[in-house]
DNA sequence: GTAGGGTTAG
């Protein structure tokens, strides 16, 4: 590669810009060191440091690292922007801390920060096009400790916010959720691009503000298909099917195709709704519009056969896929374990070694949530040792609440109670949920107390805790402690919120609510009720009433 | 130079 014995700038240059492999590197840094003295060689070791920075990080910071005198402004630049490139933002954003701060956490990169260091005393600041790069080095990252402090030195130095840049914020504060400072800076743009606007509607939602992502939805000029997507999606998410379905047939009369992504939401959609009309429908739907091999679609297809109640088509879909991944095999084994088939779901799981398909976290999940629901304790127990022993995944609070939704539901309390003790991690309030909802079940006042307390703690006007509570102080006679939680109650606007439950019956849709006598057929449904419940009583089921809310 | 969506669980 090097022939000029005499080397000039132009040279250095033309052999930089042929650099494409790390061999390429080590042989122009001997060169330069060969060749070059003085401040020229400092020059040449800086672009060749800059230059490399993408084919070996490391390297180019030794480089950086050789060089004695601190280089000016521009070249600290040139290694940012490169640096800022990289696959690695948090490279850029260390080195970004750097500038500002002496200190900041510093782990696989700390040799190569210390010199860093330098960068303080040669009085630099990045160019725009870098701070664009960093902000969107730091969006990706997904840790929001740092947003705040680019921001403010943006702010004192009182950087000209172009086109760019405001995009990069924007982008920034909504996928980190801080959707009120993303919406300031997007209101100062004069012209939004597809990209942004989503990036909003996308933050919004992910925020439960559907009605903020709408209105941002709404005022697009033009609409493409991600925008949509990231619309219907975020009604299926947030629980509102039937307006998902909506966009989804506006976006059709507006003539915008689906492709896979947006039909897996759309399926999804239709999971949410559980009504087993609309989701053949939409099975029939995603046949004709050429998405039968599709492993996304096919994907959600399981799940929402599940979810609507067919357990035969969700296995249907399950047999008929062509490929398989992880997450169809998991969606099968949970489909499984939400209809009590814990059986089906661990023979599913040992097919699945078999085949060496790798389980993940969340195929844990499914297989310890049927065997809490199906009462297989010992089971359960042997597969959550099984993913740190066997497969190195770490359980996650999901598994630990597997664990004491299976103690607790086979009335092993202290071992529930242990589970929680034992977690890494604080629990939350659908652990101490789940152990509480256990105590009430299995009638243990004085733990559930202790339970509902940590729920109320963690959230105070929680429902179920509340109601436990006042029944736990009926139970005991102690009137002035059950009028003073449902006078809290009845303050904060706290209700029991009251279940639903739904069957859709040759395309017509019938409702019951708790006490709910609107049904045509109210008093037959009651008397087949009775029916059922006394012969329960005859084979030595006790019905539980512990739930129900006495008015005081 | 910037930059947007999804399927499993919870």
């Amino acid at each position: 590669m090097l022939t000029a014995s005499t080397v000039s700038s132009t040279a250095v240059q033309d052999l930089l810009s042929q650099c494409k492999t790390f061999g390429h590197i080590k042989q122009l840094h001997a060169h330069i060191l060969r060749t070059v003295s003085g401040h020229r060689r400092n020059t040449f070791l800086f672009n060749l440091s800059s230059s490399s920075s993408s084919i070996n990080l490391n390297y180019s910071l030794s480089l950086f690292k050789s060089i004695p005198s601190p280089p000016e402004p521009f070249l600290f630049n040139l290694l940012l922007r490169n640096l800022s490139r990289s696959d690695e933002p948090r490279a850029t954003i260390l080195f970004y801390q750097r500038i500002r701060h002496a200190g900041g956490r510093l782990d696989q990169f700390k040799e190569a920060f210390k010199l860093f260091e330098e960068m303080k005393c040669s009085n630099v600041m990045p160019d725009e096009m870098i701070l664009c790069n960093i902000v969107s080095a730091c969006a990706r990252s997904g840790n929001t400790r740092y947003n705040s402090p680019i921001y403010e030195f943006l702010k004192e130095n009182d950087v000209r916010m172009d086109a760019h840049l405001l995009t990069a914020l924007v982008t920034m504060y909504a996928g980190a959720g801080c959707m009120d400072i993303a919406r300031q800076f997007y209101m100062k743009m004069s012209v939004r691009s597809l990209f942004v606007s989503t990036a909003m509607v996308s933050g919004f939602a992910k925020a439960r503000r559907l009605d903020d992502a709408r209105d941002i939805f709404d005022r697009m000029e033009k609409k493409d298909l991600v925008c949509w997507t990231t619309m219907i999606s975020a009604y299926a998410e947030s629980d509102h099917p039937e307006e998902a379905l909506r966009v989804f047939d506006e976006m059709r009369r507006y003539g915008t195709e689906p492709d896979e992504i947006a039909m897996g939401s759309v399926v999804s959609a239709c999971a949410s709704l559980g009504v087993l009309e609309k989701a053949t429908w939409v099975h029939e739907y995603t046949h004709r519009n050429g998405f039968e091999s599709s492993l996304t679609v096919n994907n959600a297809l399981i799940n929402m056969y599940a979810k609507c109640g067919s357990l035969d088509a969700a296995r249907g879909v399950f047999e008929e896929m062509p490929t398989k991944n992880v997450v169809s095999w998991s969606s099968m084994i949970n489909a499984f374990s939400m209809h009590g088939e814990a059986n089906d779901a661990l023979a599913l799981f040992a097919r699945m070694k078999q085949e060496n398909v790798e389980p993940n976290d969340v195929t844990f999940v499914g297989v310890l949530y049927g065997c809490s629901h199906s009462g297989l304790v010992e089971e359960g127990n042997k597969i959550f040792a099984s993913m740190t022993d066997e497969y190195n995944i770490t359980p996650k609070l999901e598994h630990y609440g597997c664990m004491v939704d299976l103690f607790g539901r086979a009335n092993r309390l202290p071992e529930a109670l242990e589970v929680i003790e034992s977690m890494p991690m604080a629990p939350n309030v659908f652990i101490w949920g789940s152990l509480m909802s256990a105590c009430r079940v299995h009638g243990e006042l004085e733990l559930g107390e202790f339970a509902a307390k940590r729920v109320l703690e963690l959230e105070p006007d929680h429902d179920g805790a509340l109601v436990l509570m006042s029944n736990i102080y009926a139970r005991e006679e102690r009137w002035d402690d059950v009028r003073k939680v449902r006078r809290g109650m009845e303050e904060k606007n706290v209700f029991k919120e009251k279940g639903v439950s739904r069957i859709d019956l040759n395309g017509e849709s019938h409702e019951f609510l708790i006490g709910d006598k609107r049904h045509k057929q109210s008093d037959e449904i009651s008397a087949k009720l009775k029916e059922v419940v006394s012969e329960l009583k005859l084979a030595g089921c006790i019905p539980d009433y512990g739930s129900v809310l006495v008015d005081v």
